[in-house]
DNA sequence: TATGAATGAGTATTCATTCAT
DNA sequence: TATGAATGAATACTCATTCAT
């Protein structure tokens, strides 16, 4: 098996003070912009705290090693996805698969935002994804959308329910993440989220029918 | 924009000659064994080359860089790959969605299998993703589907059937590749096959109905 | 020559207050806990003000750098064994050679004591050896041990004596610090001590013989 | 206790070509120079390499690690040492306290010749120090000893002899190291071992008698 | 006085690639 | 052809010390 090393991820110390809050997200900034701008590869502490007009020693004072900023950024954009999709999904008042359509025009657009920066992000993904800290993280947006599952599936068993589940949120994770790779225009956007909230949705009422 | 450079990738030379065969699969049996036991950050010309039994000189001799050993590698995969499913949608005696859930059932499993080799290969992405000859290889595995498309959905614009297709394969290809990410038992690779084809063909049969 | 740098090492202010001599009594046993704990190596201003519940910036009150801790706990360390060596020796009530044994027995015993911060201590000691202020700490327990060797030795050239009194101190100090490198028993400490003193003794009859 | 890390020492590869065993030696040749002019400190592979006009890369294709380089330049001193005392000590037409003294004459002026680069190998021994390798170095030149020994006191009891060997090769050692830490003149080195060799036979003679 | 955030020079080690033999 | 020694740029991380608050 592979022997990769497990980082410790967490960050150093909580920024309390005004001062390191913007410290932090100057930081978190300028990684962003190294990681668009120059690849997974040329993404070094170095060249963050460069861009960051700070030291590298201050970048230590924040984030025990690179790879826990990686990992804070991936994990911000786990958290605003996951409040996007919660926002969307918790709009009861609309029918189900107008949300999900909704939903999945929503994801496809905010993947294609900034795609170059999370390209390189997923490049870099070896450097944080086996800490524990990350497995944790995931966790958190399946759940949100098991509940929709529920509403739209009642009848389904739950072992054929929880495959679906899986099936969708990886499918909308990573063929967005796949689309998202290459350049698109919005009318692409939105024909690609519609072909796949199609899909979706037959799917659905295939496994809804009796 | 990414500053990434994009490496010369294709083979240095033919080798016609029975001995440089024999080295050039020494060297790649040997690059399979390093990324799967060390993964793609231990993945070294030196080590490749001792694992090989050969020197590091004659790795060049055969391929321009590091990145071209990986770039075989994933274009062996592919061809196996695409070969893999040409077989499968040509047997035009059975039907079409029974060949549709056969293909998918045969990638997942193959995806499964060696499954530490291919997280590292895929880990190692960035290094040979962005070579033309990359581009050139996936084109090879949509234009069968295509053929099959056109089959399952002969009244389909033209437009909607290629982006159907698209999304089809990309599906398969990244949510297979996410699945194996993950030790995955015979009965639970059965079941997640299973609900992909549900999915693929719940989707074709909307897009076939007026 | 080697191009090591002399540090001034002399404490930056006389603590006069009760609030002063705490803090640097705190200071100082936190460097000793993190030079038994975690070795020269590891021994940082950082971890010593943490340890002793002070800020980085309390220390270099006290203290102007980090040398400068470390050579006054040697200070203090020779300082005690002065005193305790002082002790022994002025006893004159007792035979001179029976002192002599008395002292190296209390000297290795000593030695033993805390070796995991004695050895530390002299792995730091190429940091605050060369300090002008180092040499004349040394200066005063060999003071001491003349005017011992004048009781034992009335008749001796004073550069035999002289001499013979360097060799003494020397075996005593560096042969004790080896000896307790490694951990030892109360009886080998004993048995070691006995055969030091027995050197000494035979060492100083032959000399005091016509 | 100390958390110290124990690094592998052994060389790399055996310098079985020409090339190699006069790289290697350009290397110790090299260190020893760094070592001597500038301190164990500053003694970098970078500074190492320069001097040794070689890339750094050449250092690590013979050598581990720092630490092993150092270990290299104690381990042949201890070859040095070791085979000059032995040659001594073998002289058996000679008597036993001429042996003595003249082994004691020849170690400590070897101690005290490039005593500057031998002050610094011993500021780093920290570095290698706890390498296995470096444990079982020493036990070599121990045995050499012994046998003297038993020439010396024959009818002495095998733990009193083993006692009388360990303190004087420990204070020969320690004390000759001491005393060579400081600039010597040839009188000074010659009056200082006389006096040693005097203090190790008064105590063998004292042993002997019954 | 006390703090602790900020600094940034300093270092060991790796590894793709070349080229003399 | 084959070798593998040599190269040296690149990089993560530490830590003594300062100084604004």
């Amino acid at each position: 098996m592979n022997k990769r090393q497990i980082p410790q991820i967490s960050s150093r110390k909580a920024p309390k003070q005004a001062r390191s809050t913007e410290l932090v997200s100057a930081i978190l900034e300028a990684a962003i912009q190294v990681l668009a701008q120059e690849g997974a590869q040329r993404f070094t502490t170095a060249r963050v705290a460069e861009r960051a007009g700070v030291s590298v020693g201050s970048i230590y004072q924040y984030f025990p090693n690179k790879a826990a900023i990686l990992f804070r950024l991936q994990s911000d954009e786990w958290q605003q996805t996951t409040d996007m999709l919660r926002n969307i999904l918790e709009q009861t008042h609309k029918p189900a698969f107008e949300r999900l359509r909704a939903l999945v025009h929503a994801f496809i657009r905010s993947e294609c935002e900034e795609a170059g920066m999370r390209v390189a992000l997923s490049d870099a993904a070896p450097l944080y994804r086996d800490a524990p800290e990350a497995q944790a993280a995931n966790a958190a947006g399946d759940r949100i959308f098991q509940d929709f599952m529920r509403e739209v599936l009642p009848q389904a068993a739950e072992a054929s329910r929880t495959l679906a589940c899986d099936l969708i949120t990886a499918t909308l994770g990573t063929v967005g993440k796949d689309f998202s790779e290459s350049p698109r225009t919005l009318p692409d956007i939105a024909a690609y989220a519609d072909a796949m909230a199609d899909m979706f949705c037959a799917y659905l009422e295939r496994l809804a029918r009796p």
